[in-house]
DNA sequence: AATTTTTTCGAACATTTGTTCTATTTTGTG
DNA sequence: CACAAAATAGAACAAATGTTCGAAAAAATT
């Protein structure tokens, strides 16, 4: 392996590892080379080359020039407790990854309990990320509050000029919105475990 | 806001932006700071607090103890380009995130295409992430080659002693699995966007 | 007000670290 | 082999950086 390749997989894999930047002198020791000016020298070589980027005077600056794909994280709500507002920190059962583009501050996650949106393809046990941002419009598939305690995702529809949380599955009934129903969100996308 | 505070708040938004922690110096001057050695006072007892590590004599090695969400990225596939490899950089559409205690280096993504998996909850359109560890058993869903030029998604199972490829479909045909048909790994989760 | 504690400062020092220059060695090429 | 190019070494220097100590100032406590 040349010795260009080493200095540059020493450095990726001590910023992974350390989440720093060796210095000159720690990579001469790692790739065996006895003066920082060679180490400079490919280190020039490889700036040139665009794969690796440095700051002028400034120590451990180096970075490498992989495109970083960065992400966020939401949290997943379970089991809603009676009382406690949605997205407490007790009803929390974990974090989903989003990438950063799609991330918005308002996205949270809910784990799907129940067959009821099983034509949309939304099965038990799924996970639904839900945009607070975006009220769900008819035609939309939603999160809805039920009497303060119940988290549930539906179609919204209006039928005959009342609005339904309408299931996808021929085995529930349609639920009349009333004061008790407040949206939550539109669901923006889904993850399931197999 | 306490001295303390701040510096805790400009260390780590300078790691956030920089990718690198900031050196004692330029701490001070964010702060307002005269005295590097003021600046030590607030990193020791932070550091005591269990908010900050450092390395001894080693120059930008402040990092904070946020427990991170660690993600890494598989390659989402899309359609096959004729005679490529399936996992050939050619043929990739993007990059999905995954937590890293689910992640290996067996996995990929690909893009399904048509509704032959809709009942089983498989949409045109979605991203299923396939583990090429894992080899299909009966009644799993997972990825096959055909003629090593298209990827299809398809339940496995046996029918009078002869394998099948299954269609979750009712308007699609079983396809028996004959010599140009190559399992690439097991359908493991679903990514969807709404 | 007196005392203690916390915070800041200044300065000096020791390392670490990046940079530069020239010379030597190694490698590749006609 | 002779020559050129690439790679390495060595040394010296400048700058950045972490560390330490005592004193002063500010804030809190009694």
């Amino acid at each position: 392996m040349s010795k260009q390749l080493e200095i540059l997989e020493y450095i990726n894999a001590k910023i992974e590892i350390d989440g720093q930047a060796p210095s000159i002198r720690e990579i001469a020791a790692a790739v065996s080379l006895k003066s920082t000016s060679s180490v400079q020298y490919h280190l020039d070589n490889l700036v040139k080359k665009g794969l690796l980027s440095k700051k002028a005077n400034q120590s451990r600056s180096i970075s490498n020039n992989k495109k970083i794909f960065n992400f966020k994280s939401i949290p997943v709500i379970g089991e809603i407790s009676a009382g406690t507002p949605l997205l407490a920190e007790e009803n929390k059962i974990g974090e989903i990854p989003i990438v950063e583009e799609k991330y918005n501050k308002d996205l949270f996650a809910l784990k799907v309990n129940g067959d009821s949106m099983i034509e949309a393809g939304i099965h038990d046990g799924d996970i639904v990320v839900i945009d607070k941002n975006i009220e769900p419009k008819n035609g939309d598939i939603g999160a809805f509050m039920i009497n303060e305690t119940e988290a549930t995702v539906k179609y919204l529809d209006t039928i005959s000029g009342k609005k339904y949380l309408i299931p996808a599955n021929k085995n529930y009934q349609n639920f009349e919105i009333n004061e008790n129903t407040q949206p939550v969100g539109k669901v923006v996308s889904l993850f399931r475990d197999i």
